[in-house]
DNA sequence: GCGCGGGATGTTATAACATTACATATGACG
DNA sequence: CGTCATATGTAATGTTATAACATCCCGCGC
């Protein structure tokens, strides 16, 4: 692979907005609600919800965000490239996100959804846990 | 059996505002968002969305009803007693939903969690299908 | 250049989902 | 009877998300 490619997913040909948004969530390095990184652009210029959550959609069609169902927020994807399969663990301490892909779990998901006929199309996968550093004796989250 | 015992679980009793939610549940045979709950039940004197989540919240303590994240509806839990590890498929076409526990998606996930040094306390997992009845070849769905 | 088409954006309003806060009732149990 | 816990009623509000419509900007064929 020689010169650089402008390939498929390039972060350089985002919209304005997205890159904003995506740049945003970069910051927080965490989850973040739609209306809290409004707050956050609104210096930038961004002035109102279908501006962020366009922008949201953008960026979760290229797959470099992903929802958090059970939060309702966003995170920045910190696996770029694995497409299908992210799992989350949400430790419901201090609020704190990990992001992996397990292929056990995946492979266990197709497997059941071959057996009831089922064409699988995405899979929402989020643990409430307690995380290693919240666990009793380990003193406060970070 | 002899006598009726009180015991845990019993659905027998369930405050009159949790049973009638269950019940329109059942009847409904599928999710239901709290509002579409709380319209069909005015008749019966619920009045507002308070009423309707503290007793979706009593029913979800008892382990009958589960809330779907990713639609923000609630369905009546199709095996009582499984407890932990339920997983949904949920038909983006026809919107039916099919509830099942998988002692391999849950034992894939344990071990997960298990590596990360996370205490799991509860899994989201709702998988986004297209139904047998909705694939390509099958006609319409139910 | 000009028109045209599609994506992106801006803006207002509103829909949909959920909770807070406080008042009132009901029922077990000493 | 008092009081404690649970359940309920009700108004207001908070939070999350989308609809609907106007406008802009830019690439492309002519």
């Amino acid at each position: 692979m020689a010169a650089r490619h402008r390939h498929d997913h390039s972060l350089d040909d985002l919209p304005r907005n997205a890159r904003l948004v995506l740049e945003d969530l970069g910051r927080a390095d965490g989850p973040a609600t739609a209306y809290e990184i409004l707050e956050r652009l609104r210096p930038q210029g961004i002035a109102a919800p279908p501006t962020v959550y366009r922008a949201l959609n953008q960026l979760m069609e290229r797959g470099v965000v992903h929802r958090l169902e059970s939060l309702n927020a966003f995170v920045a994807c910190a696996h770029p490239r694995h497409g299908e399969g992210t799992a989350f663990a949400i430790c419901h301490d201090c609020g704190s996100v990990e992001e992996f892909v397990d292929e056990d779990v995946n492979t266990a998901l197709g497997a059941l959804a071959g057996r009831k006929g089922f064409e699988l199309d995405h899979a929402t996968i989020e643990l409430s846990v307690l995380c290693a550093a919240c666990r009793p004796g380990e003193g406060a989250c970070p």
